[in-house]
DNA sequence: CCGAATCCGGCATGATACTG
DNA sequence: CAGTATCATGCCGGATTCGG
């Protein structure tokens, strides 16, 4: 049984034939802040069946978007993660999430809303013709949980866990953060009333808030 | 009934509640190069249903992406064009075509090839990080076709029609663009058998094909 | 000829229960 | 934990029809 294809020579077409299904481009946003196991997809992604996920996970394998990978013992837990291929959608993924971003305001009632979400959100605000003045690595602190960014080359990456020689360290909360990527509050608000602090380079936060497209910062 | 949602915060998952359904997106692709009337998007589109089409059409027409507008007389006809927030959308749709070339070779038995998705693929070639040596207006002829390339500030653009004041005038045919597209025959080789013919500044056949990521031209 | 509504068979999806 | 099996639902694809 064939696969349904647009069946257009075409590059977008092609593209979709294999990322367009439901879902999918769902997976590969959970899979670019890292690898993951089956069970934690399927927590970032409420609402998804076993069974689609099962055969999204395999349609992207089969395709070398995504791999398995077997974690080094003790754990010894089968992940999935990126491949090159894989990496190459960062880019066009990032930035069809800048464009929804700027159509989201506060979350709406049954509107998932958590730190992993949030912190990618953070990543997508990250123009990559920004200038490399905010080249380097830092970390984002979020409730109890740990985010590290990497920019470079224009490029921007997002992992979970904690950064080595982070040039700044940022920790915050949630509601900060929304505030600040809906509007509703700037940088400078959050800075001042402490909802937001900065460890580390005093400079970086105003690379950072330019690279971020926020509103310019008093240092 | 409300429309199926992924009700998560996070951009991506809002830009596909509205993009990610069949056939949204190449719709999109569509109207990039330029202004369409309904059956002109029907014929590009080749398997979507009338009824379907007229549902996505509502759809992004809803969410201001896409606006009909009334030609002047004596055309009168209404046609469907990209809005503001629509036009965003070309930088990372681009992107995903960008990626989906890589995976094309010659087109298969039963696929659809033609100028119009050809074209296209030419402008997804761009690298929106290129020099800007490449900034200017171009022409392409393609059989009986015409396109115009505008190339300015990292975005190129894409319409169907003759150019005003191209830098340069490309002329060739499918099976040679797709040989260039896929690998199978360098711009070199085009050249040299006038399989493609370059008017116009010379200089400009070496800026495209770097910005273009072709090999390089002996000029 | 263009734009759109309706009907319907078939397939994709979502939810749940079950298994190694 | 990592899937497989099953089934009800709803979306999609194609044909037909209808008004401007």
């Amino acid at each position: 049984m064939a696969k349904r294809s647009y069946d257009e020579y075409c590059g977008l077409a092609v593209a979709l034939d294999l990322l367009g299904e439901r879902w999918t481009m769902l997976i590969l946003r959970e899979l670019m802040m890292g690898p993951k196991r089956f069970t934690d997809l399927q927590v970032g992604l409420p609402g998804i069946g076993t069974g689609l996920l099962t055969q999204r996970l395999r349609e992207l394998e089969d395709a070398t978007v995504i791999e398995k990978a077997v974690l080094p013992p003790p754990a010894a837990s089968t992940v999935y993660q990126l491949t090159a291929d894989g990496e190459a959608l960062r880019a066009p993924l990032l930035g069809l999430t800048r464009w929804g971003l700027r159509r989201m305001g506060t979350p709406t009632e049954g509107q998932t809303a958590n730190v992993n979400l949030l912190a990618f959100a953070m990543a997508a605000r990250f123009n990559p013709r920004s200038s490399p003045a905010a080249d380097g690595i830092y970390e984002l602190r979020l409730g109890d949980s740990t985010f590290q960014f990497t920019i470079a080359d224009g490029d921007i990456q997002i992992q979970s866990g904690h950064a080595q020689h982070a040039l700044a360290v940022i920790t915050t909360d949630m509601a900060t953060l929304i505030a600040i990527n809906n509007g509703a509050a700037t940088l400078n608000d959050a800075l001042s009333d402490q909802t937001l602090t900065v460890e580390g380079d005093p400079a970086a936060i105003a690379s950072l808030a330019d690279a971020f497209e926020l509103t310019p910062v008093d240092v």
